[in-house]
DNA sequence: TTAAACTTTCAAATATTTTTGAAAGTTCGG
DNA sequence: CCGAACTTTCAAAAATATTTGAAAGTTTAA
C-alpha cells in the first residue's frame, strides 16, 4: 500500500473508532491527521486535507485543545496559527483517561453517593436490590477511581513492563 | 430521596452515561432497570417502566443478550419470556471489556499490522512520521490486548485488592 | 390443526448530532 | 487608526442514529 492511501485509511479508521468512544468523527480525524504529520498544520491545511468546513475545523480543533491532545504552535514569520498533536501515545492515553475520569467517573461517583442515601424500608426487596446494586457499583467505581489516578501518574515503562506480570 | 425517584435517577443517569461509551441510551436504561430489579421482568414490564415501544424494547433486549449482560429466564406457569441482568458488577465489567476488545481493539490491531507495511521511502519525513505513529500505537495496543486478556480472567479480589498497591 | 399469545422485523417517522458557511469579531502591521 | 488577515460564532441544513408500530412470523395449549 502507498503512503497516501495508508494515511487515508488510518485517518478514516481512527475517526470510526472515535465514534465508538463518544468522540465525534471529525475530532478524531483531525487528531489522527496531526499525529501522523511531521510538521504542525494550519487550520486551512486541516480543512483541505479532511475536506471540512471552517467552522467544523475550528470547533473540533478547539475541543482537541481542551482535551489537552493538541496545542497551538507559533511558526516564525507566519501570521496564522498552527497546530500539532502530542506524539507520545502513552501521554495521549493518560490524557484521555484523565479527562474522561473527570468528566464521567467523578460525576457518577457523586450520583452514587446521593443514591446510597435513598430512604425507605430496607426489608423491601425493591429497596434491597436497589441499594445492593448502587453499593456495589460505587465500590467498584471508587476502586477504579483510585487505580486510574495512579495510572495517570505512571510511566509507560510500567504499563509495558510490569502490569502483565502482575496479572499472572 | 424516595426509592421511586432514586430509581428513576439511576436509570436516567446510567442511560446518559452509556451514550458516552457508544452504547445507546435505551439499551443502557434497560440494563439499569434490570440491575435494580429484584425479579426478572417481561418485555411488557420493561416497555411500561421505560415508556418505550415494543420494537425498541425487543431490539435492545436482544442486544443486551448478545453482549452477555442479560439473560432470558423461564418463569414457571408463564407463557412469556422474562429477563434478568447479571448483578455481579465485576462480571459485568469483565464482560463489557471482553466484548469491546473483540469488537474494537482486535480490528484495530489488524489494521495497524497492515499499515505498518506501507511501502515508501523511509527517509521521507511524512513516511517516517506515519510509521512512527502507527508503530507506537501498535505497540501500546498489543500490550493493552494482553493486559485485558489477563484482566478478563482475573477475580474481583485482584482488582479491589492488588492493583492499587502495584501502581504505587 | 387452530387460534391466541407472544416475538421479531423493518420501513417510515422522529430525535439527535454534526456540519456548513456567512457574518461578526479580533488581531496586528504599518 | 485602518484594513487585511485571521478566528470565532451560531442558525440553518445535512447527516446519522434511534424509535415507533403495524404487519409478519413463531410457538404453544388444547
Amino acid at each position: 500500500m502507498k503512503l497516501t492511501e495508508a494515511r487515508q485509511q488510518f485517518i478514516s479508521n481512527w475517526g470510526a473508532f472515535g465514534t465508538h468512544w463518544g468522540i465525534n468523527r471529525t475530532m478524531a480525524q483531525i487528531h489522527a491527521l496531526l499525529m501522523i504529520s511531521p510538521d504542525a498544520l494550519s487550520q486551512d491545511d486541516i480543512m483541505a486535507e479532511l475536506n471540512i468546513s471552517r467552522g467544523n475545523a475550528n470547533m473540533n480543533i478547539r475541543e482537541l485543545i481542551n482535551w489537552g491532545l493538541v496545542e497551538r504552535v507559533i511558526v516564525a514569520g507566519e501570521r496564522k496559527e498552527f497546530f500539532s498533536a502530542e506524539k507520545d501515545i502513552w501521554k495521549v492515553v493518560r490524557q484521555i483517561v484523565k479527562e474522561r475520569k473527570k468528566r464521567e467517573l467523578e460525576p457518577m461517583l457523586q450520583l452514587l453517593d446521593k443514591l446510597e442515601n435513598t430512604e425507605g424500608d430496607k426489608k423491601d426487596k425493591h429497596m434491597k436490590a436497589f441499594l445492593d446494586t448502587v453499593g456495589s457499583i460505587k465500590k467498584l467505581s471508587k476502586q477504579a477511581d483510585k487505580t486510574l489516578d495512579t495510572m495517570i501518574k505512571a510511566e509507560e515503562s510500567w504499563f509495558v513492563g510490569n502490569l502483565l506480570k502482575l496479572f499472572k
